[in-house]
DNA sequence: CGTAGAGTTGATTGCGTTCAACTTCAGTGG
DNA sequence: CCACTGAAGTTGAACGCAATCAACTCTACG
């Protein structure tokens, strides 16, 4: 595993220049190559704290369960995406990564990790910055989720996942249920099944299944109004 | 100022035993007290990040403002609080902090805190697991806001509020006005009033004003449901 | 080909918003 | 000290968005 593996994994992947892996004081630090299966668990809520994730490729949720209720869904990963930075708080991840379809992430195991540390200030500087940028974009979300109507959130929602694609294309790919979004934008299924038509009779999105597309590219700055 | 303010500030601070500022490598960082009036403003969002905050006295709010929408409350201010985090995100604060009431703070300069990462790995983990917490806390709060009814999530606030006080007391002040509070929880004012009323009925809490009491201190575990 | 999960559609209900009128409170100046 | 003013808070009536319940259709997969 490690160097070796790991240099081919940077290597080949496409996503490698705008990669946090493959820059900064992250770039040195050891990884290794781990890779999971559709309906895999990454990560187990309440479980010790080891160490976090790079994605490199594929596609996975983030979920959070309180006492009785049903999980609820934080945040989608999608390659570059940090995952387990929740373990930093309390030493036990704060809540479940479950993959969503075949996925290979680099992992930074704990111990190398407070190593680096202690050899790289740079490198303190670099993870708040990271989780810092996390803790914000959440933020952003979650005023939107209680500021914004269904549609508009849908929307902004939408715009998140296109804008996540690489190469930048018109059409793009959803790789969750919408069940799944439903349960991140805090709406029914039936509400967003009803939202997904109107916003294609209104000429915003042509959809196929999981396949969307912006009719026009400047709408997708709707959501900045 | 400095040195010798400074420990008088924590020296007659009755939350110095349980204070981030006071324990750990925060306690050794260089702190200069600053203090504001109330409808002073404490951060711009926006403005060049150059150092954090300790709160020791008073109250504010964390306001977010995003394009031509009104502004959105995203968090309350309590001693202890550490206040201006997200300026590590990219050098600039990402949100207004505005005060409430006459309010004392401790304010960590930015270089002083950079100097003493490099002296300190140690410093860096405190901080990681400080600003991780923070995260994981505002994904419970707004988890909570989309799945939990209107009026469980006032218990919950309320709850919160209480649970900030020292000592704690069945009978506690809110710091903030109504309509703060409806912003918060991303209801209307009349629906916040309403529900008060409602809870008052219910036998759940006295109300007098801002003053508040859980009428069974039980009953303040309901949101755990 | 059959089953289970994913997704859609329709009818109904209800929670919270909005609009409008009003009361209470705190601060200000005559 | 009291009258005035504007913000804070309450109450009522009507509306509307999204949830819920229920019956389907579609799709993937063994």
């Amino acid at each position: 595993m490690d160097s070796k593996t790991l240099f081919d994994a940077c290597n080949y992947c496409p996503y490698a220049s705008d990669c946090c892996a493959n820059k900064g004081s992250l770039k040195a630090l050891t990884k290794r190559v781990v890779t999971f299966d559709k309906g895999d668990t990454l990560i187990q809520q309440g479980e010790q704290y080891d160490g976090f994730y790079v994605m490199c490729q594929g596609s996975a949720k983030a979920t959070l369960k309180e006492g009785a209720s049903s999980e609820r869904i934080l945040e989608f990963y999608h390659p570059r995406d940090l995952i387990g930075l929740s373990g930093f708080s309390n030493a036990h991840y704060q809540e479940s990564v479950k993959v969503m379809a075949y996925t290979k992430v680099l992992k930074i195991e704990k111990d190398d990790f407070e190593q680096a540390l202690h050899a790289s200030p740079v490198l303190a500087s670099e993870m708040l910055s990271v989780i810092s940028k996390r803790l914000v974009k959440r933020q952003h979300h979650y005023s939107a989720i209680n500021t914004m109507e269904a549609e508009t959130r849908l929307i902004h929602f939408l715009y998140e996942e296109y804008s996540g694609t690489y190469p930048e294309q018109h059409t793009f790919e959803l790789s969750m249920t919408r069940l799944d979004i439903a349960n991140y934008l805090g709406i029914a299924v039936e509400t967003l099944s009803r939202l997904m038509k109107r916003l294609s009779n209104k000429g915003i999105i042509e959809t196929n299944h999981r396949t969307i597309a912006f009719r026009d590219p400047a709408d997708k700055v709707l959501f900045d109004a």
